[in-house]
RNA sequence: UGGGCCGUAGCAUAAUGGCAAUGCACCCGGCUGUUAACCGGACGAUUGUUGGUUCGAGUCCAACCGGCCCAGCCA
């Protein structure tokens, strides 16, 4: 009896005839004997097909089987030391779907440029499925972690009226005659989620249309925003801070044979357990200086030197209480110090920078005003956010974390751009 | 949006201002245990575009187009 299964099962088939339905990952051949690299998403295994065991009609096809064609195969599962993986199939019969002319992506070295052309067939490849599968683990990771503390997904809108961030990073759309945004954030949102639910969270994409070419940024990307009623600063970290500990232990358990596939340091990686260290930004400021960096208390990092910062740990690093003056209007400013915000970053480590970033949010409605008026921002357009602090206010508070920063962390990528299957950037929208 | 670097065969690279070369892929042939298989053969280029300097330009100059890296801004 043939056995319809896929490849990562076939360690439960040994000596069973099974049916395989996949692509050519590659394939080699001597005159009696072909070696077909079978690809079927859910892994890869050598087939061997003898022209003693076919016959020599079946045989001669063995030549039809060119780089990504797809095809089924029939075949013994075998153990054999020889194969990658351990487990091989001796094949008994193969249907050739369709045969794959001059696939564009060779075994061999490529350019970003031509790769991220063929990002639809790039995709297939050893390295991007493995990325993929860690991203995947990620975001099932950080809903299961959420989900289990309590927090209640409610979906926020992707077309806005209104600004969070600065305004002239916004995307903006015809909405039938009326100007409108696509977000970028759902925290406003969030904020009146959290009065109906506690603790809410929502995960979407986001969108900034920032002039920005950097290994950092992607026009598009997906965030994960936690709000939380009666939550101070202090807790809010501790949210952080366990959410990432958390997502990187379940990365570790799950999808080690994808790190490893990607060489990315695993024990970087097993270092990442609570407490994270939490320094002030006036501290931080001070770690700039010793280091010998010009940078002037009032400013907000840089690239360089958020990286200095966090090469003094071996574990995301939480800096909090920002000046005010260069944070959102909505972040509650210290009551200890009036000139900062309870703002917090989390900075990962080895120089991927910031990978939270939240805050408590100002609850009383004469504060909020005030901001609102020092940042030019029309109170207007606000009626409803600032009904939620004429309605029940409450301290609360909440973060927003970056997929695509955590992934390119946690698998240790150069580059944003291979973190997102499709990514969008400031010169590229295709495929 | 600034600064720097780069565009050569399907892909990756080489070529002192002087015959555009090599590897891989594709195609043909050989090989019974290959691991990005190996061995032999064949095919494949208006050197990103336009103009200029020169006896002669892939190479030098200018503009444009496209890309990469860095900075600013952010998650």
């Amino acid at each position: 009896m043939t056995i319809r299964t896929s490849i990562k099962y076939l360690g439960e088939h040994t000596g069973k005839t099974v049916l395989l339905e996949g692509w050519v990952y590659n394939s080699r051949s001597s005159g009696k004997l072909g070696f077909l690299m079978l690809r079927d998403g859910t892994g890869i295994a050598q087939c061997v097909v003898s022209r003693a065991d076919v016959g020599d009609e079946l045989f001669s096809r063995f030549d039809e089987l060119t780089q990504e064609s797809s095809l089924t195969v029939i075949g013994e599962v075998r153990a054999d030391g020889r194969a990658p993986g351990g487990y091989e199939i001796g094949v008994e019969s193969f249907q050739l779907h369709q045969q794959a002319i001059d696939y564009p992506i060779a075994p061999k070295e490529h350019g970003t440029a031509f790769l991220m052309d063929h990002r639809h067939l790039w995709l297939r490849s050893r390295r991007q499925h493995a990325i993929v599968l860690i991203r995947h683990e990620i975001i099932k990771a950080t809903r299961d972690f959420l989900d289990n503390n309590d927090f209640i997904l409610v979906d926020t809108p992707i077309i806005t009226p209104n600004a969070v961030e600065g305004t002239t990073t916004l995307f903006e759309i015809d909405y039938f005659g009326q100007p409108a945004y696509l977000t970028q954030s759902g925290q406003l949102y969030n904020e009146a989620n959290a009065m109906a639910h506690k603790r809410v969270y929502c995960f979407g994409p986001t969108f900034r249309a920032e002039k920005s070419k950097t290994r950092r940024h992607l026009t598009e990307f997906w965030m994960v925003e936690p709000e939380m009623a009666y939550c101070d600063l202090d807790e809010n970290m501790i949210w952080a801070e366990k959410l990432i500990e958390y997502v990187v232990g379940r990365v570790l358990e799950n999808r080690a044979a994808q790190l490893d596939m990607l060489e990315r340091d695993r024990a970087k990686l097993e270092a990442v357990t609570a407490p994270f260290p939490r320094i002030s930004y006036t501290e931080a400021v001070d770690i700039l200086h010793a280091a010998g960096q010009e940078f002037e208390w009032g400013g907000d990092f840089g690239g360089g030197d958020e990286t200095v910062i966090s090469e003094q740990y071996d574990r995301p690093v939480i800096v909090h209480r920002f000046p005010a003056r260069i944070k959102a209007f909505y972040m509650k400013v210290d009551a200890e110090d009036a000139r900062l915000a309870l703002g917090m970053d989390v900075l990962a480590p080895e120089g991927y920078g910031e990978i939270v970033g939240g805050g408590q949010r100002e609850e009383n409605l004469d504060v909020l005003l005030e901001r609102l008026a020092e940042e030019d921002l029309d109170p207007e357009t606000y009626q409803w956010y600032l009904d939620l602090r004429r309605y029940g206010s409450t301290p609360h508070a909440g973060f927003g974390m970056g997929i695509e920063r955590v992934v390119a962390w946690i698998c240790g990528l150069p580059h944003v751009r291979e973190t997102i299957p499709y990514p969008r950037m400031l010169q590229r929208m295709e495929p």
